[in-house]
DNA sequence: GAAGGACATCGACAAATGTCAATGTCTTTC
DNA sequence: GAAAGACATTGACATTTGTCGATGTCCTTC
């Protein structure tokens, strides 16, 4: 057999060394890491009809007071789903007087899509 | 006030009956819930890795014996990721012989790709 | 058909997660 | 400064999830 090639249970040879595109794109555990905090943060259905309505929003902004009302949970609820969708880079925060006002990060939709490609 | 509208508590109005896109793209519960397992499926790390292991197999395959050893768990539990993947849609399975080979499914991460434009 | 191997399923358990009532903090208004 | 409102945090609880050892099923090869 060739050197730096890796035999499979299977009987087919990979390359084992160098050259191989693969390779460059096994995702290290760090990476892996960091995605899987997104991916769960979009895991739940309460989160994810939260980050539409804000990305839908007019003016590209919704407030937290109107958010608890269509998704149908209590206050605390929906704050906490809100924290963790901020907590994950997806959507920014903001206060203003009394009220919240969140808006969407379109660099970290896009930054998932190129992930899913 | 114009009919048709509704008051936010924040005091702006929004469309509320037609014509609105927004409306269009409000995600209804049975959309939210199967995006979220899919979204599920992508929330761990050993499942990000073992879809990325597939994704890059030469010839677009890869046979379970060789994701064991990579993902660094007991068989059970990578049989166990490997079903969640399977059931969410994101990869195929096709068993031959005594070996289970795993294919990508591209159309379902097109799909979560444009969930996320 | 007995033996061995590949993979799935089961049962159990600790850890993480979604949910809400109660409470706290901060801002606005009277 | 007292009252009221918006939102976050805390504490508690039931459910879900990741993990592994043990076991089961199916295929292949003596």
């Amino acid at each position: 057999m060739a050197a730096g090639t890796v035999t499979r249970k299977t009987g087919r040879t990979v390359s084992a060394v160098c050259c191989a595109p693969l390779r460059e794109s096994v995702l290290d555990d760090a990476s892996a890491a960091l995605l899987a905090t997104a991916f769960t943060a979009l895991s739940d259905p309460a989160r994810l009809k939260l980050l539409n309505l804000i990305a839908t929003a007019p003016a590209g902004e919704a407030c937290a007071c109107d958010l608890i009302e269509p998704i149908g949970k209590s206050q605390p609820t929906v704050s906490h789903h809100l924290k963790v969708l901020t907590d994950a880079g997806l959507i920014y925060r903001e206060k203003r007087g009394v009220w919240a006002w969140y808006r969407a990060n379109p660099e970290k939709l896009a930054q998932l899509r190129s992930a899913l490609a």
